[in-house]
DNA sequence: GGAAATTAGTTAGCATGGCTAACTATATTG
DNA sequence: CAATATAGTTAGCCATGCTAACTAATTTCC
């Protein structure tokens, strides 16, 4: 594919960073993913109880779309969470085959401190940042999420 | 959001900025990996492969640390590298209990290829936004591997 | 009204990837 | 040279991704 349609030379930019930022990324999460370990519970659990918590309650299948998965991945998410007394289902009235998932208190407790322990020790790094560069930082953070949501 | 731009109410703000940029890491990667699952090598296998690719050799402990997982997650998924012939060891004169890992020109290759298709999709979307704010975005990426490093 | 198709979720089975504990082999130190 | 430290591996646990095949409920359609 070397569609050489350039008036301007757009392509190599894009490209440069759509790179830098993947690997920027990757970097981020992988250094606040070791708090997260401290709440006992896997990443995908916790993401998924992020979005029951956030977003409020979900079908099951609902959340595999929010998260990416398949539905059999996101079921044994789903049990993992409830075994451990996070999340709770109901059968709803009108369509007895989708379930009714939400966050119990225990569930949205567990969330927010852990949330709170992976916040803060990137929120410490940007508190020594001069105002004006973490405003543009949370300028790119509502960018790439509209990004995305796009692609 | 509160519209309390203060100057000496910090604290929040970063919080809040973290936990953006926090979801928005999270998101941006949710997407990209779809593209990673064609190169048939996985998300661990592929990430390792690029610091020998775009670093340059490496022992397994540097590797691990590099990678942020501890020795024996590493040295199975070098071993899984070295099955499908994308990377290849060499004992060290110096110190024969360290290994000297480096990418194949196999492993070279798909890895560009994985990088370029992933990347890609990012990509296309970068190209419809305007310049300044693909600068934005640049520098923002740079901004957030320097505090990675620092967390 | 009931058979067929569709939709929601689960179960089974496979691979990868994270961990700790315990091991081997080599190097360093006392 | 014996004791200790360091580099990697092996074994075994659990979480998390997938597909294929299943059950149960709902909708469609004759």
């Amino acid at each position: 594919m070397e569609p050489d349609k350039g008036k301007q030379i757009r392509e190599p930019e894009a490209l440069a960073v759509a790179d830098r930022l993947h690997s920027a990324a990757i970097h981020l999460l992988r250094r606040v993913r070791t708090r997260d370990r401290e709440s006992g519970v896997g990443p995908a659990q916790l993401s998924a109880l992020s979005v029951l918590v956030f977003a409020g309650p979900r079908s099951l299948g609902e959340l595999a779309m929010a998260e990416q998965v398949r539905p059999p991945t996101m079921s044994r998410i789903v049990a993992g969470l409830m075994r451990a007394g996070l999340v709770r289902r109901q059968v709803t009235r009108e369509d007895r085959r989708r379930l009714r998932l939400e966050a119990t208190a225990k569930g949205t407790q567990l969330l927010q401190a852990a949330r709170q322990r992976r916040v803060e020790s990137l929120a410490v790094s940007l508190r020594a940042l001069p105002t004006e560069k973490r405003e543009q930082l949370r300028q790119a953070a509502e960018l790439i999420d509209q990004l995305s949501r796009q692609i």
